[in-house]
DNA sequence: TCCATTCATTGATATATGTCAATATAGAAT
DNA sequence: ATTCTATATTGACATATATCAATGAATGGA
């Protein structure tokens, strides 16, 4: 795919779609577009908050949100989501409340299709339902990596992996703009956000990262990478 | 459900099911039926270990069991399993690999049944599809408690949480008989063992708990809860 | 029964990490 | 520009936790 995603009304031939909904038929796309809200949020703003009721799937569309839970005084991340990647907690299954928080880190735009379309559609499409299990799986293996890197490594690998995870994943470029906050970096790496900065402090000292304004460029990927092995 | 379940070589008879195989037909028990082994494992074998190739879905008939990340340079239980319930690991819709080990805590006994089939009835039979999204769902809330658990709350809390899990989910009982280890426990509450056991004995020492041999109990409850809460 | 091996316990010590407080910087608003 | 607020940075300090080493207890074979 060239350019940049645009969103149409038409779900059916919007670019803006994630990727799941490539094995739904036109007229199953025309089900979820009935349903459909599409929202814009200033950056800090709270799409839904831990703990209510969650009756829709929200898909990001431009800018990028923070999904986080709100834990004993401080949150975690679980995770960034940005274009065009969708949050359908597990909670949908459970008892349709939140079990995390979400909000935009920076300016954003989402769609909201009901739970229920949703829900009815991975019954009737096999298809559809195979591919959603395998992005849940994905995303449980996600934390897995997550868990072991945040209980068994230490400050400097924790923030090497958040690093990475924000070179590869998040932003798709080496130097980037870094648009999350230290708390934000703190909060995903399960630390202080002092002891966040000194981390990156030392970083740049050992020449592994450039840090200018909020521009971070990973300038050794290799002594980055050695940091987060040896945890 | 009253008395042991009875493990029987008919799958559409025998009360060592899991729950999520109550939506699946006569028929489709006797395709699970067909393609099912039985095997028994002494307290300590492995199950099958973290890298290798995943053909099979396991449920724990007798016994208990331990899934467990191999880490960097220790292990992290995931969560134990007891009967029946099942292990069906994220690798089985990504790559076919296992992405934990597992082994037997006690002497044990397991059905294995190859994933082929049992993929093929997510396909065919959306109630099943549905079941088994609700445990994934469910299995991803406990992850969550655990990571909230392991990256926010002070040793105290954690073996706070450690113990009550034992005691409400795995042994349901409240003297309850310990078979894991000190280490085991250790590895379930994200810390050294020398530290577990430091926290046991304070907890004695306070009259929270009792341990006479093997036999754990959990004396005041109330207390024990609120050092959970309080991190 | 004794030995050998694993598991549990305890103490002493080092260190990773959080907390608190102070200051600096940058953006937004007036 | 100036003030105001939120964020970032730095230092000093307290403490939670791991590591290391030694000992004790328990378990299973021969």
């Amino acid at each position: 795919m060239n350019g940049k995603p645009v969103f149409l009304s038409n779900c059916a031939d919007c670019t803006c779609k994630t990727s799941i909904f490539k094995s739904l038929s036109k007229e199953e796309l025309e089900q979820i577009n009935t349903g459909k809200f599409h929202v814009a949020y200033k950056a800090g703003e709270i799409l839904f908050k831990q703990g209510t009721p969650s009756s829709h799937f929200v898909c990001i569309t431009t800018g990028l949100a923070k999904i986080y839970i709100e834990g004993y005084g401080k949150n975690l991340i679980l995770a960034l989501v940005k274009p065009v990647d969708y949050i359908f907690g597990p909670g949908v299954y459970i008892d349709n409340k939140h079990y995390y928080s979400a909000s935009a880190v920076e300016d954003s735009t989402a769609c909201l299709v009901d739970t229920s379309i949703f829900k009815k559609l991975i019954r009737s499409n096999p298809d559809f339902a195979e591919d959603f299990i395998k992005r849940i799986s994905r995303q449980t293996l996600f934390n897995f990596e997550q868990v072991i890197s945040l209980t068994q490594k230490q400050m400097h690998g924790r923030i090497a992996d958040a690093l990475f995870y924000l070179s590869e994943k998040i932003y798709s470029a080496n130097p980037f703009n870094m648009s999350i906050s230290r708390q934000d970096l703190a909060d995903i790496s399960g630390m202080s956000k002092e002891s966040a900065i000194r981390i990156l402090k030392e970083f740049k000292e050992e020449g592994i990262l450039s840090v200018d304004g909020n521009i971070f460029e990973i300038l050794s990927i290799k002594q980055l990478k050695q940091i987060s092995e040896t945890g």
